[in-house]
DNA sequence: GCCGTTTTCGGCCCGACTGTTTTCAGTCG
C-alpha cells in the first residue's frame, strides 16, 4: 500500500514546512493531501496505472504539484524535495508529535539547538536539564515533556467504548448532582459510539464556570490536571485517558455540541455548506452576519437550517451521510427500543456465571419478548462446552421452563465451527435446536482462503442461523482472522444466515466498516450481547451503536422481529 | 500548494490556554 508511505512523507513535509510562517499554507496543503490519501480505499499506484496523472488530480487536495510528487515516488521510490528537507531535518516527527503540548516548531528548535531527533533523545535531554536553557523553554517545559512521555507510555492506546462511555456518564452524574450545571452532555467520539475512545469530551452549561471547573478537577477518577481555565479544563483520568470539560453559554449549546461531536472531516464539510449558504458555523453558533440564529440549544436546527436532515451522531464520519442528508434521505436508524430479545447468552451450564433462571429473570426486567440460551458445544473444552447428551437434557429443562414463562426461551447453542467447517453437534440435538449460532474459536491462524472456505462450509450445512462474532477480532488485542467478507456475504444471503453484531465491548464484531460493506447484500444481522452473566445484557447499547454506525435500520436486524416472525426466519 | 456559481488571485478557522514573557509564541481541537 503506497498510500500510507506517501501520506507519511506528506505529513513530514507539513511539519517541516510549517516551521516557516511564509510556507504555512503550503504546509497545510501537504497535511490536507496526506489526510486525503490516507483515507482512500484504493491505492494511488493502481489509480495511476489505470488513469495516469488525470486520476491523481481527481483526489481532493491533490493538484499539479503534489500529483507530480506522487508520480515521482511511484516511479523512483523517492521525492527529491523531501529527501533534501529530510536531510536537513532528520527528525522523527511522527513519534514526537504524539507528545502532549509538543509540536513541530518545538521539535525543530530543539533539533537545531541540541540535535534532538526522537523521543528517547528528548527524554534524555529533559532528564539532564539541557532544555531549560533554550530560549522559549524553561523548567516547566522539561517537566511537561517528561510527563507527556510517561503518559504516552502508560496509555499505549485508546480505551474501549464501553469503558469511555461508563466513565463519561459517571462524570456527568457527578457534575449534575452538584446542581451547578443547567445542562450537560457527552460529545466527541464517545457520542459517535466509535469503538475506541481517545479522549472523553463533556460539555456543560453553567452560570458558574469557575466553581464547576474547581469541582471537576477534584473528581475521584482524576489523576492529574493538564490544563485548567474557565471555559476548558483537561484532566488525565485513572483509566489512562484524558477528559475535556468545556463550559458553554446557553445560546451556544447546540452549535458547541455539533462542533465538538465531530468527526473533524464531517464538520469541515458541514461548515463549508454553511459558508455556501452565506452563514458562518462555529462552536459558538450559526451566524448570519453577526447574529447567532441558532439560539435554540438544538443541533437539529442547525442541520435543518443548512438544508439537511438531522444526522445522527453515529453517522458523522463523512462517509456519504452529508450528501444523503442534503437529499433528505437519512434513514431512521435502529434504536435500542426496537430490540425484542437477545439471541446469544451463556449460563452456568457452560462458561456463564448465572443460572438459566437468573438470566431469564433479568431478561424479563429488560422487557424482552424472547431470549435464546446459546451455550458452547463439546469441542470448546476451555469454556466447558456441553456434550450432545447434556445439551439434549438441557433442552428438556428449557421446554419445561417455557411452560410457565412470560418470556419465550429459544433452545440454542453456540456451536463451534471445526477446522474443516463442519459443525460440532450431531443430528439429534440439531433437530431440536431453535437458534443456532456458529462461531470459530480454535485454529484461528489459518490463511484467508482456508478460513473463508471453512466458514462457507459451515454455512453450507444449511443449519446456521447466525454467524457468531464473524471476524474474531479483539479490540486493542488481536486483529481477527482474515476472511473474504464479500464471498461469505453471498453465502449468508443464499442460506439465510445472519451476521452477528456482537456487543461485547472488546468485540463489536462485525464492526461498522464491515456492516457498511456487507449491507449491500440482501442479508440480515443479529445484535447480541454474548452475555456470560446478567450484567452483560446492558452492553446491547454498544452493539446498537455499532449497527447505527453501519447505517442499519430495524428491518435488517432479526431480533427486532416479534416472536412469530423470528421463528419463521430461524426455520431451516 | 490547492482551489474557484463570490475569485486564475487571494484566501486558506481561530480562540483558548500555557509557559516564558513582560506582549507573545506554540499547541490544540
Amino acid at each position: 500500500m503506497k498510500n500510507k508511505e506517501i501520506a507519511d512523507i506528506f505529513n513530514d513535509l507539513y511539519y517541516i514546512l510549517s516551521m516557516d510562517e511564509k510556507s504555512k499554507f503550503e504546509a497545510l496543503a501537504y497535511q490536507k493531501a496526506a489526510r486525503s490519501i490516507e483515507s482512500m480505499p484504493e491505492d494511488v499506484s493502481i489509480i495511476y496505472k489505470r488513469e495516469g496523472i488525470e486520476g491523481l488530480l481527481k483526489i481532493p487536495g491533490i493538484g499539479k504539484g503534489l500529483a507530480s510528487h506522487i508520480v515521482e515516488y511511484l516511479t523512483t521510490g523517492k521525492i527529491e524535495k523531501y529527501e533534501e528537507l529530510k536531510n536537513a531535518y532528520p527528525i522523527d516527527f511522527n513519534g514526537l508529535m504524539r507528545l502532549e503540548g509538543f509540536g513541530s516548531r518545538k521539535a525543530i528548535i530543539l533539533y537545531n539547538k541540541l540535535g534532538i531527533k526522537n523521543v528517547e533523545e528528548l527524554k534524555k535531554a529533559a532528564e539532564n536539564h539541557e532544555i531549560r536553557d533554550i530560549p522559549g523553554f524553561g523548567e516547566k517545559s522539561e517537566e511537561l515533556i517528561l510527563k507527556s512521555i510517561s503518559l504516552l507510555d502508560s496509555i499505549g492506546g485508546r480505551i474501549l467504548l464501553g469503558t469511555g462511555l461508563a466513565e463519561a456518564r459517571k462524570i456527568i452524574w457527578y457534575l449534575t448532582a452538584a446542581n451547578l450545571v443547567n445542562r450537560c452532555a457527552i460529545a466527541g467520539s464517545t457520542r459517535r459510539m466509535k469503538e475506541t475512545v481517545g479522549d472523553i469530551d463533556i460539555l456543560a452549561i453553567s452560570l458558574n464556570p469557575e466553581k464547576i471547573m474547581k469541582m471537576f478537577v477534584k473528581f475521584e477518577d482524576v489523576k492529574s490536571v493538564i490544563v485548567s481555565g474557565n471555559t476548558k479544563t483537561t484532566v488525565l483520568l485513572n483509566t489512562g485517558t484524558t477528559c475535556d470539560l468545556r463550559v458553554i453559554k446557553p445560546e451556544s449549546f447546540g452549535s458547541a455540541l455539533q462542533y465538538f461531536t465531530g468527526s473533524k472531516d464531517h464538520n469541515v464539510k458541514v461548515r463549508k455548506i454553511a459558508i455556501d449558504n452565506k452563514y458562518k458555523l462555529n462552536e459558538y453558533g450559526l451566524f448570519s452576519g453577526d447574529r447567532n440564529i441558532s439560539v435554540e440549544m438544538d443541533e437539529k436546527f442547525i442541520y435543518n437550517q443548512l438544508g439537511m436532515d438531522y444526522i445522527p451522531p453515529e453517522m458523522r464520519e463523512d462517509r456519504g451521510e452529508i450528501e444523503m442528508a442534503l437529499e433528505h434521505k437519512i434513514p431512521r436508524l435502529i434504536e435500542i427500543s426496537d430490540i425484542k430479545g437477545d439471541l446469544h447468552l451463556h449460563t452456568k451450564e457452560s462458561d456463564g456465571m448465572n443460572t438459566t433462571e437468573e438470566m431469564i429473570a433479568y431478561a424479563l426486567k429488560k422487557n424482552y419478548e424472547y431470549i435464546a440460551i446459546t451455550n458452547h458445544t463439546e469441542h470448546l473444552k476451555i469454556a466447558k462446552g456441553m456434550t450432545e447428551k447434556e445439551l439434549i437434557k438441557y433442552f428438556d429443562t428449557i421446554d419445561y421452563l417455557n411452560k410457565n414463562s412470560k418470556i419465550k426461551i429459544l433452545k440454542g447453542a453456540e456451536v463451534d465451527i471445526l477446522k474443516d467447517g463442519s459443525l460440532d453437534l450431531q443430528d439429534e440435538a440439531l433437530s431440536r435446536i431453535d437458534c443456532l449460532i456458529a462461531s470459530v474459536h480454535t485454529d484461528t491462524g489459518m490463511n484467508r482462503e482456508k478460513m473463508t472456505q471453512r466458514i462457507i462450509n459451515a454455512i453450507k450445512t444449511g443449519k446456521v442461523n447466525i454467524l457468531g462474532h464473524p471476524t474474531g477480532r479483539l479490540i486493542n488485542d488481536r486483529p481477527g482472522y482474515e476472511i473474504d467478507i464479500d464471498e461469505i456475504s453471498r453465502y449468508c444471503e443464499k442460506y439465510k444466515t445472519a451476521f452477528e453484531i456482537n456487543s461485547s465491548p472488546a468485540r463489536l464484531d462485525l464492526n461498522d466498516e464491515n456492516i457498511l460493506k456487507t449491507s449491500k447484500y440482501n442479508i440480515y444481522y443479529s445484535v447480541n450481547t454474548d452475555s456470560h452473566n446478567i450484567y452483560g445484557y446492558d452492553f446491547m447499547e454498544l452493539g446498537i451503536g455499532t449497527a447505527r454506525r453501519g447505517w442499519l435500520t430495524k428491518n435488517r436486524v432479526i431480533n427486532t422481529m416479534d416472536y412469530q416472525a423470528l421463528l419463521k426466519f430461524l426455520e431451516k
